[in-house]
DNA sequence: TAAAATTCAATTGTAAACAATTTATTAGGA
DNA sequence: TCCTAATAAATTGTTTACAATTGAATTTTA
């Protein structure tokens, strides 16, 4: 009997990683809905206002997401009008992505979306910032094996 | 522009959830594509290798998924021959999932899984812990708020 | 320089994931 | 009893997510 408790639920560490990832990104879908965004397209806005334009490659590597999972999302969000994509001139293999006027002016709607979800989070910041080194280090460890790019 | 310092990347808690929780599970792709089993259903048998046997309701609620993501897999691990669907006869609104001989017996192979991805991550066994119990702070708030059921 | 290898995005096919709705069943109230 | 809630699973439609493959462009190398 015993010797299966490693393969109950209650003992995983993936597990609870798994499911409060979904949740969260839960909490943010009525909050990102107003801006007519997903929380992935949300994430890749961020990395365009922090950047204001990438190719789908770096994104990619930023973002942990393959290109399977980008070019349908990036040209859904330029039919939004809030990127634009256009072959790179100098390296035709590359896509760069660019915001759009509207999709810079929407930072600023969204400038409140953190703080609202700070709310929903109930730990202490001592407790987030031990979560957030955490998970790098987690994260971090993987940077050696990607897929695609 | 540090008004803007809130909407970037690297301080968010939630994308490293987000991508650690994706990056976890690629982890586990190859050790579970030798049980025939995706994550997702993965984490089914773990219910029913605990429980024996759950009704989709309560597999739903311990595992923070709807009836509209299990209805689809656990057809497809009836197929695959690991559970049985069986409409309960004292309440016929309920399904309720049993292992199969095959399912049960699968156990044994899967019980190194715990073990091959612990190896994968690079955490203490004090960190494992702290990780976990934020984890689970984070999605016991959330208990109040589900879908579906 | 021509051929081979590499790179990048796009495509294909499959599997989650979930909101919203529908269908069937059961429970409660008048 | 009949009618209305409420409940549980299934269905519908949309979006992620990714492995594997394809096709085009570039770089390397022979």
């Amino acid at each position: 009997m015993s010797n299966y408790d490693a393969l109950k639920l209650e003992n995983q560490l993936c597990f609870p990683l798994y499911a409060a990832a979904k949740e969260v990104v839960r909490k943010y879908r009525p909050l990102l809905d107003e801006l007519d965004l997903t929380y992935t397209q949300y994430i890749v806005m961020m990395v365009l206002w922090e950047y204001g334009e990438m190719n789908v490659k770096d994104l990619g590597k930023r973002l942990y997401l393959d290109s399977g999972t980008l070019t349908p999302l990036l040209k859904t969000m330029e039919k939004k009008g809030y990127i634009n994509r256009i072959r790179d001139k100098h390296d035709e293999r590359n896509v760069v992505i660019r915001l759009t006027q509207e999709g810079d002016s929407l930072r600023e709607r969204a400038v409140t979306v953190p703080e609202q979800m700070g709310k929903c989070v109930p730990l202490t910041s001592e407790e987030a910032v031990t979560l957030y080194k955490l998970l790098y280090k987690l994260l971090n460890s993987f940077d050696g094996s990607e897929s695609d790019g």
